[in-house]
RNA sequence: UCCCCGAUAGCUCAAUGGUAGAGCGAGCGGCUGUUAACCGCUAGGUUCUAGGUUCGAGUCCUAGUCGGGGAGCCA
């Protein structure tokens, strides 16, 4: 009898003989001589239902015992459902106990309503929940999606260093990574740690960001991106932050900010459109019990087009929110950073879609951002979402050395050990571009779910790294 | 890191400074092609930790730990 996913089962013709092995979700039982036991495997939404007739030799013994968790292995015949509420179901001729659960007064996930912050204490059991599982498959989907997207547009996936030496990272404090004894370091006759003696004979750190190593791949391949782990020393205590996340960074030469712009506006929108293609179950399950309109929101944020302005007008239009009563907390000045505050106010209140704000003041920008004929902006870009706020950032790069050199030494940071990203400008220079998309905030935009320790598996935050 | 809120049964929550309760889950029984099943019974507690005030503290005070919401940093 050929085993088969749950998922497979539902779309196999009524009378296939089949095998279906997974975790019990619930059981009921019947005195016409019968019970039902839902079964999940995980590859779907829907667990299949076993109809467990009491003539089975282990009726009494095993099947009246099983509880929510019990793992089991059942063979039968694939049905029309006399009931209501599936279509489909199992009439078993055999189930065969593969794990009892322990003690079912305190199975961790058990048939009922569990908060997201109790089961962040049980991670390792929380994806047998329905919650949990939508979201494992949805990641799992919107991942193979951007590989997707850039594959047919011929980006190349680059896999740049999780461990980084190179101090030119900039910005956010960053994890150490060394071999040393925390206890007796090496040290130098001064005294200070002798970072030398260390694994890498220097400092390292875990990376921040692939960018500075995917332009060099950029400015030879022409179409780049990496997707991967990235960590930030930050101590962030919000419910869109981690300190392991997973970002995506395309890179892309011969193209400037506006290039940039539409290649993020259609990745959003690919990948939305992947979510709903692609777990309808899970995004019904979404929008019924987790966000009543997210179905609805992805939708419109198909259909229509983004909005696009400079950093000088949402400057222009918050104040004139403030003009006609509008009220935030922190003043609203050009050069200085918007806050979060402004940001939604003009995602979800002024255009209530995706926003895109370009052309931010350099002072509050990053050193490689490709500054702007007027001389005081530079060719940056967020892409601002309703809900969640900041989604994308990214900017074109300065391709020419002598205003990166110029900024470089604004900023006050080494020439020297940008010695390498120097050299892309010096060798063949190209105007290029690209920007960075938090993956776990891009599946709190596709499933409306509101804390982004829930998206990921194991969450690693400031005091947590459980698991 | 800053501001605010919280921690009581396996889970979600009640309890005026005066005998610690309910719903769900679990166990047992009843009923039923069931499906958030339903009905009855039973068990289940170091009230986060350490101090303090009080005749008496789940309740008030102090410190800490953990969690949540918001802010900053960002993706």
């Amino acid at each position: 009898m050929p085993w088969l996913r749950v998922v497979e089962a539902f779309k196999s013709p009524p009378g296939s003989r089949v095998t279906i092995k997974g975790w019990v979700r619930t059981r009921r039982d019947s005195k016409a001589g019968m019970s039902f036991v839902a079964v999940g495997d995980g590859s779907c939404f829907e667990p299949i239902q076993l109809v467990v007739p009491s003539s089975l030799a282990n009726y009494e013994s095993e099947v009246l015992r099983l509880t929510t968790g019990c793992s089991v292995e059942a063979e039968g015949e694939l049905v029309a459902s006399q009931g209501k509420g599936q279509a489909v179901e199992v009439q078993a001729t055999s189930l065969k106990v593969v794990g009892w659960v322990d003690d079912p007064d305190t199975y961790p996930v058990s048939a009922k309503r569990h908060t997201f912050e109790y089961l962040r204490d049980v991670a390792h059991l929380r994806v047998r929940t329905n919650t949990f599982g939508a979201v494992a498959r949805l990641r799992h989907t919107l991942a193979m999606g951007i590989h997707r997207f850039f594959d047919e547009r011929g980006y190349f996936w680059v896999h740049t260093p999780i461990v980084t030496a190179s101090d030119c990272e900039g910005a956010g404090e960053m994890f150490r990574v060394s071999t040393l004894d925390a206890l007796n370091p090496a040290r130098t006759p001064e005294g200070r740690v002798d970072w030398a003696q260390d694994f890498f004979a220097k400092e390292a750190y875990l990376t921040v960001s692939g960018q500075l190593n995917v332009e060099t791949y950029a400015c030879a391949l022409s179409r780049v991106y990496t997707f991967g782990p990235t960590f930030r020393a930050e101590n962030s205590n919000t419910s869109r932050h981690l300190a392991e996340f997973w970002m995506v960074e395309p890179e892309m030469a011969f193209a400037d900010i506006h290039t940039n712009m539409d290649v993020a506006e259609s990745f959003i929108k690919s990948l939305f459109r992947c979510a709903l293609d692609e777990r309808a179950d899970d995004m019904a399950f979404f929008n019924q019990h987790i966000d009543k309109t997210v179905i609805d929101t992805l939708t419109k944020t198909i259909e229509s087009p983004f909005e696009r302005i400079t950093y000088t007008e949402a400057v222009n239009i918050l104040k004139k929110q403030i003009a006609s009563g509008k009220k935030f907390e922190y003043p609203v000045e050009w050069g200085a950073n918007l806050q979060a505050e402004h940001e939604r106010c003009l995602t979800e209140e002024v255009f209530k879609r995706p926003v895109i704000v370009r052309d931010y003041p350099k002072q509050i920008k990053a050193f490689y951002m490709r500054l702007n004929n007027d001389g005081r902006t530079v060719a940056a870009m967020d892409v601002l979402v309703p809900g969640i706020g900041e989604i994308i950032g990214g900017s074109q790069r300065e391709e020419r050395l002598d205003v990166l050199d110029a900024r470089l030494e604004e900023t006050k940071l080494q020439k020297e050990a940008y010695w390498w990203y120097r050299d892309l400008r010096r060798y063949g220079t190209v105007p290029h571009c690209g920007f960075g998309l938090g993956f776990e905030r891009l599946i709190l935009a596709c499933s409306g779910m509101q804390n982004i320790r829930d998206v990921i598996p194991f969450p690693r935050t400031p005091g947590n790294a459980k698991f």
